[in-house]
DNA sequence: GTCCTCTCATGAAGATTCTCGTGGTGGAAG
DNA sequence: CTTCCACCACGAGAATCTTCATGAGAGGAC
């Protein structure tokens, strides 16, 4: 694999290219974004390995041109900021991955296979919209009518599910393939328990319903008319 | 969608094929599995549905045959019966879905647009297997050394996943990504709880380690050598 | 070699999710 | 129009999963 890592810090571009070159990649340096940027937009990376913080142009500002120049090579981000907001924008930019300096070789090792495995994925919408009903995917939140929204985990994924699907029929197999992982039937309403329990969320205090109830088939979400 | 119906009752095929033309879908007929056979190893349909119970050549060995001949058409399955192992068979012999009857219309619709959008993905195993532990997905079975271990949900999840990626460092994070769906750091160490809770119920009591604790980066799951 | 620090393992407590049972509602049959 | 039946909603209790707190073990510094 030919890799490209964009790091300032020369040590820390050393340590990398070290350990990928042990592993039989091929890795190129820069030391600042706007060389970093050059390369990535013209030579063909298989995988770009990006710090956040760069003299010149910044991690996050190349990740975006490179993209926007319509290049979909995985990116790997570099960061030191632990934050959740800091790897939401990485990802939001276009990143594949991030990794939090400082990190065991081992995992940055782990990670670069897996985007070598994994090469373009598809891609897909951070935030769905079905009327005044809005999730984002990264950032995990969940509002209506500009009023946020507090979702447990299952009861997240199951309106992912539904919002993902608006406006057509999800059978209650389906939700059990896709939101629970089972490929059998539980032979209990788990499905209807949490459906209610979602209802009573992002339904009740609101003018009109999304959720709704298709006797014989399942559920729609969809928008009033 | 040019989809073939393969259906020895005449009014369940004359249900399906009129409904699905209604939603603009071309739609041929076999009333026996020889016929079907025929018709879907040479004409080139996006979609079969295969009715389990046929005379003739029965619905299972018709999945198999056609899958044998390298046809990828996704197929949907109908069964009467309502047992695991008829729906389990099914899918191990190449099926792509399945629908018990009797069904509603909107659930057999609701399919098959899931199916024709799928179009055909990755296949992958049914049966992992690492030195003598052996897990079934569809029958979510797990054993080792022919003894039979009950795991709860998220521990199958975790085990599945070191499974798929046997030999290689799988990391706490790509963890939490991959079986908890978090894509953030929680900060707490449920990952090491479970990790636990599957070594005391996958390695103890057997006579060499498979999962592995590599310090500093996270797990490997390995034969030992 | 010894100490110190950081990571990991594990049991118990708390939170969430699932199961079960009951009652309600809509559609079909008479 | 009335009755019946199937499907659905929802609360309470049980099971499972997650968090927290603590101790043990590995690796590095001196």
């Amino acid at each position: 694999m030919k890799i490209l890592v964009v790091e300032d810090d020369a040590s820390t571009a050393d340590y990398i290219a070290r350990g990928l070159k042990e592993q039989g990649h091929v890795v190129d340096k820069a030391a600042n974004g706007r060389d970093g940027l050059f390369l990535a937009a013209g030579e063909g990376y298989d995988l770009l390995i990006v710090d956040r913080m760069l003299p010149g142009v910044d991690g996050l500002k190349l990740v975006k041109t490179v993209r926007g120049a319509g290049v979909e090579t995985p990116v790997l981000f570099l960061t030191t900021l632990g934050g959740l907001d800091d790897r939401v924008a990485g990802l939001e930019a276009g990143a594949d991955d991030y990794l939090v300096k400082p990190f065991a070789f081992a995992e940055l090792a782990a990670r670069v296979n897996a985007l070598g495995r994994r090469a373009s994925r598809p891609v897909q919408d951070t935030v769905l919209r079905v009327h005044d009903l809005a999730l984002d995917r990264l950032k995990r939140t969940v509002e209506r009518a500009g009023q946020p929204i507090t979702l447990q985990n299952q009861e997240f994924r199951l309106l992912e599910y539904l919002m993902s699907r608006a406006g057509e029929v999800v059978t209650r197999t389906m939700l059990l393939e896709n939101v629970w992982d089972f490929h059998f039937d539980p032979k209990t309403n788990i499905v209807e328990t949490h459906m209610s329990r979602l209802r009573g969320k992002v339904d009740r205090g609101f003018d009109a319903e999304l959720i709704h109830t298709v006797r014989g088939a399942g559920y729609v979400l969809r928008a009033p008319r």
